[in-house]
This record gives structure tokens, C-alpha cells and sequence, in this order.
DNA sequence: TGTGATTGTTAGACGCAGTCCAATATTCGG
DNA sequence: CCGAATATTGGACTGCGTCTAACAATCACA
């Protein structure tokens, strides 16, 4: 979702603050007052832009939580489509789940679940995280129905999809409340994934 | 969720507006405007009641979109607690998903999702559907881990959980994209969950 | 026939998220 | 120096959701 590097912009008026500023003044505030307790005008105050700068970066004051998991979540299209047509496609999403888990060490887990607990954002996660969960489960739904060449009424895709998205949700929501002494992120996604990914091989078996 | 037959109030000023009353101004407005276009303001003069009394009954605009999967969402607890000792808790659960997806023939889906398009109310569905989701998913989970007796830190139930209540969502929504032509729910859900319910089930074999 | 307890309804005000637009600022290529 | 392109800003606006205090209607009980 970042510009691609390729086309950085070399015209217009640079930009004087960063994503980057506008979070961590952000984290600061939620730290201190809780989420709900902290206004995007204060958010903005601290990092010395206009509120309307805000907007500008975030399209809703949640949308600063999900930072990390966006960043994240753009490369799964990618590590799809390198997925070699050799093996059963619902290998490939396991595979490719379990490469970007990876990327999230025992030791550290994203702020804004990491925290959740004294910032209160398990409540605005929740109410905000399907759209995204839902983004996700439709690229692999995606990428299972093209590979299978199943029909788009068929329920298997997107039900597989959705499964595995939500099974690796409740993995990673299982890996943040294990708290400091746990494993890699990887380990709990393997355990939540795999039975479903079984299930669906063998029912997607005679397609 | 509704009020227990058994505890009829029969004290205090009587309710001079009913919940179904304000859900079908709401349902007519969000066909003549969209969702989007509609306010809540609009939907208590059309409803005859003040603004105030819409919160008393809903606590928020989005919520009555879900009216209808809040009344069967309710079941499901009862429906696990039925569920005998001596089969396969996973196949309880199964079982109890089917039996309130038969209440939903091919004929009628709830408006809000049957008239999405017009309506426009896809998109609040999906931002406002995951806390209702998780509910679900958590009562699963805990009769899961309950009935297995495994450790609060085991991943499988709430992965196995979620897993079910997704698949049954992507059926649900595949179910009424298929149109007036579709079979009852229950074919759709169970096409969904049974290679879910069967892969966890044989994780779930040594426990 | 009151009187209090209980519950439902209402008006009005408020905070704040999110949208929109027009004005301004800063860089570039020519 | 002049436009084109992009970033930032102020300010106004809509509408959701919250809150509080008042008011209305019913029942139980004396």
C-alpha cells in the first residue's frame, strides 16, 4: 500500500510530517489516556500538524492501529502469486501465511495489541478489524478458485478462505495473550491453520 | 435475547413503541435512500417515536441491520448445551449450526443482506458484523475447550471456533448472492463447515 | 382514592469523528 | 518567472452516540 519505491514523487510540495510522526504521537497519547480517551485533535497537537493532515494519512482514527497489519497484509498477494502451480494451491496459502508470521518475533508484537490491555483497543480492533480480515480471505479465495478452476458459485473457496483468515486472527490473538515468554508468531499460526487447510485438501481433493 | 415469556414486566409505564415498529421504518427509508443516506432522526419521525427511544432499543444505527442474526445468535448457546456427552464435542457444534441454518429457506434471507445492493449496506455489515462474529466464536470455543478439557493456552479451540464461524459467514454470504433460486442455508453451511469440523477433528484426536 | 415505586418516553445539549472545500505553501520543469 | 503538481491548513458542516434531568403511565399497596 506504501508508494511503491519506484515511483517516489519528485514534484509538488514535499511532505513536512510523516506517517510515521503522526503513530507514534498517537501510541504516546494511548499509552497515557486510553484510546477512547484521546482526541485526533490531540493526536495532531502532539505531532504538530492540522487535523486535517491527519486525514490526509489515515482515512479513520483506527485505521492508526492497523498500520502494521497493513503493512503486513500487502505482501500476501505477493507471496500468492509466487507460488509455484506444482503443488495444491491450499499448500500455497498455508506456506505463504506461515512466511509473513514469521516476521513477528516472540519478543515483540505490534503496539497496538501488545497494549491493548492498558490502552483499551481490543474494542475498536474488534469493531473494526473485519473489513480487513475480509480483504484478505478474498485474495485467497481468489487465488484457490483461479487455481482450481472452480466455479464462482462454488462455496468451497471462499469458505476456505474465511476460515483460514479467522483461524490465524484467533492464532495471533492467542500469541498476544501468551505474553513475553511465548514463540514466534509462527508456531501458534501452524497449529491454527493446518487442521483447516487438511480439511479443505481433502475436500477440494476431486476438483 | 428477547425478553423471557416467563418475565413479562408487569410493572411500570407500558412500551408505547415496539422494536419491530422502528426496524420497519428502517427498513422502508434504507429502501427509498440507502443506509448511508438515512438518519437515524428520519427513521423516528417515520416510526413516530422520539429520537432518544431509538437508542433505548438499539445502541446504534448499525444494530439494526443485525436484528435478525441477534435473534438467531442467541440460540446457539441452548442449542450446544443440548448437545449430548457421548458424541464428538466438534460434531455437536456442526450439528447445532445446521439446525438454525434450516431456518433460513431459499426463498427468504433477512433484508438487510437480501437488499444490500439497493440498500447499500454491505459495507456496514462488514465494519460492524466482527464483534458479533467473535461472540459467537467465543461460546464455541469455550464449550470446545470445556468439553475436551484442554488448557486455556491450548490454540485449537478458539482457531477451530473461528475457523467454524467464518466458514458459516462466507457460506452465508455466497447463500445470498446465489439468489431466489438457492437452496435452504443449512446445504451452504454445511458444504462450509464439514471440512473444517473434519480437519480439527482429527487434531483434536489425541486430546 | 391516593402514594410511591418502577419503567418508558422525551427534549436538549454536548463531544467528537469524518467529510468537504477553498485558500495557501512548497517544490518541480520549463 | 510561470504554471503544474502536490501538501498543508482552517473552517464549517453533518450526524452518530452519550448523557441528564424531567415527565408520563402503569402497578402494588394501603
Amino acid at each position: 500500500m506504501a508508494a511503491m519505491s519506484t515511483t517516489e514523487r519528485r514534484v509538488g510540495r514535499p511532505r513536512r510530517s510523516s506517517r510515521a510522526s503522526i503513530e507514534d504521537a498517537a501510541a504516546e497519547l494511548f499509552l497515557e489516556q486510553g484510546y477512547a480517551g484521546t482526541t485526533v485533535e490531540q493526536i495532531t497537537q502532539r505531532a504538530g500538524v492540522s487535523r486535517a493532515t491527519f486525514f490526509n494519512y489515515f482515512a479513520a482514527k483506527s485505521d492508526v492501529l492497523w498500520s502494521s497489519f497493513d503493512e503486513s497484509a500487502g505482501r500476501l498477494r505477493d507471496e500468492l502469486r509466487a507460488v509455484g502451480t506444482d503443488r495444491p494451491p491450499i499448500d500455497g496459502v498455508r506456506q505463504a501465511l506461515l512466511v509473513i508470521a514469521q516476521d513477528f518475533p516472540g519478543e515483540s508484537a505490534p503496539w497496538a495489541v501488545a497494549e491493548a490491555e492498558t490502552m483499551g483497543t481490543a474494542e475498536e480492533l474488534g469493531a473494526s478489524g473485519l473489513p480487513r480480515f475480509a480483504a484478505q480471505a478474498a485474495v485467497i479465495a481468489e487465488f484457490l478458485r483461479t487455481r482450481l478452476s472452480l466455479s464462482r458459485d462454488d462455496v468451497r473457496p471462499p469458505a476456505a478462505a474465511a476460515a483460514i483468515v479467522a483461524a490465524t486472527a484467533a492464532a495471533a490473538g492467542v500469541w498476544v495473550n501468551a505474553g513475553a515468554s511465548r514463540g514466534s508468531l509462527a508456531s501458534y499460526v501452524e497449529a491454527a491453520i493446518t487442521p483447516v487447510c487438511a480439511g479443505f485438501a481433502a475436500a477440494l481433493d476431486g476438483a
